[in-house]
DNA sequence: GCCTAATGTGACGCCTCATAACATGACGGC
DNA sequence: GCCGTCATGTTATGAGGCGTCACATTAGGC
């Protein structure tokens, strides 16, 4: 397969690689359709023939990165179970692992500036993204009397827009460049102040 | 002022303001320097007697959005006084309301790729930014007896990585285009919750 | 009123995205 | 085994953006 005659074999996913590793490099700004073909050892006008231009290239780039996080997300909340608590925890253990694993899928998935809607494929990974958070909150807020339980919705929202903001803030060179806490420990400590805010952790220690 | 001889007048200002207003049209990643100059009624290649580059150019609108960001947010805080509570709330809103009201420059400032190390006058209004939202946090938490105070930069960092997280993910199209809840719901529910989490709002609903 | 420096222009080189016309060879039918 | 077809690659080309020249113009101090 990588006897590189004049046909390729598996093109379409060596752009991709070759993507995700420019995007890596040096941001989703600096990532350019001519290089990522070149890394491919190809022409920049092969490109077109798998994918509709550089939007799509990205976005084939994110759905990929949808399907990893989804796929982890559920590992890591199937491992935690019967509890609840533990397999929420490892849910969010598992969003800054990947995070930092997959820096380029991450970054084409959120930082790209492409739509979640660009391709049908895209939207329907980022939906099952979604989905298995939500699944995650619904199951540990159901240690909740029924009148006191938050929307699922609104509790896993409140999770994602946590752990974004400490990758986006903190886990990169972004604001003040020097990061006050490790990303990980800064993330746990928010979550389980609000996990104690919900009354899902007893407000001792 | 505006007579558009040979020279501009206040070409630098001018290109600031065109740049954002095409950031916030077509995102940082569409905005083009060539374009902005155009806007401004101007070559191109003027832009770079005024700036360095590209780059440089987003870091001004940056830069800039940081300086309105840091005003807005002490103006709330002190608005709030004497109430600590009250204060930091109104902190939380005028976050969001920024990023409502300046697009642009929130996008310059936390969407546009650059660093925020990519001047040093920028870093300086970052460094403010983080200062005041620190402050806020710091006044809030001494509320609390002194064992059960979290360090002022982790709760500040708590909360900007919240809200910059409900801007991100659903302030905007990204993810699944449809926002379950009006953001500014969202995300002054997230840090009721986390304020209860720290033992600064009773418990009961 | 002149001289200088600041500010804007035009022309250029290089790169990227994207399209079109052409070349190659993988693969199935016979 | 041969051949036609279509997917997959290439070269050529154009439009547009970034950044750098040398050159033009004007503002403002002396």
């Amino acid at each position: 397969m990588s006897k590189r005659g004049y046909h390729h074999g598996n093109l379409k996913q060596a752009l991709v690689d070759a993507a995700l590793r420019l995007i890596e490099e040096k941001g989703p700004t600096g990532f350019t359709l001519s290089e990522a073909a070149k890394n491919a050892g190809v022409t920049p006008a092969a490109v077109y023939r798998h994918f509709e231009g550089r939007e799509d290239l990205i976005a084939e780039c994110a759905r990929q990165g949808h399907a990893i996080f989804s796929d982890l997300m559920e590992h890591a909340f199937n491992g935690g179970q019967p509890s609840a608590l533990a397999a929420f925890e490892a849910t969010g253990r598992a969003y800054l692992a990947f995070a930092r694993r997959y820096p380029g899928h991450y970054m084409a998935m959120f930082e790209s500036g492409t739509s979640a809607n660009a391709t049908p494929e895209l939207a329907a990974a980022a939906s099952r993204s979604r989905a298995v958070l939500e699944r995650a909150a619904e199951a540990l807020s159901e240690q909740l009397p029924v009148e006191k339980r938050p929307p699922p919705t609104m509790f896993s929202s409140h999770i994602w827009a946590m752990s974004h903001g400490v990758v986006e803030l903190f886990a990169r060179g972004r604001p003040g460049a020097n990061t006050p806490f490790p990303p990980e420990d800064l993330l746990e400590a928010g979550i389980g102040i609000y996990l104690r805010g919900l009354g899902l952790i007893p407000p001792d220690r």
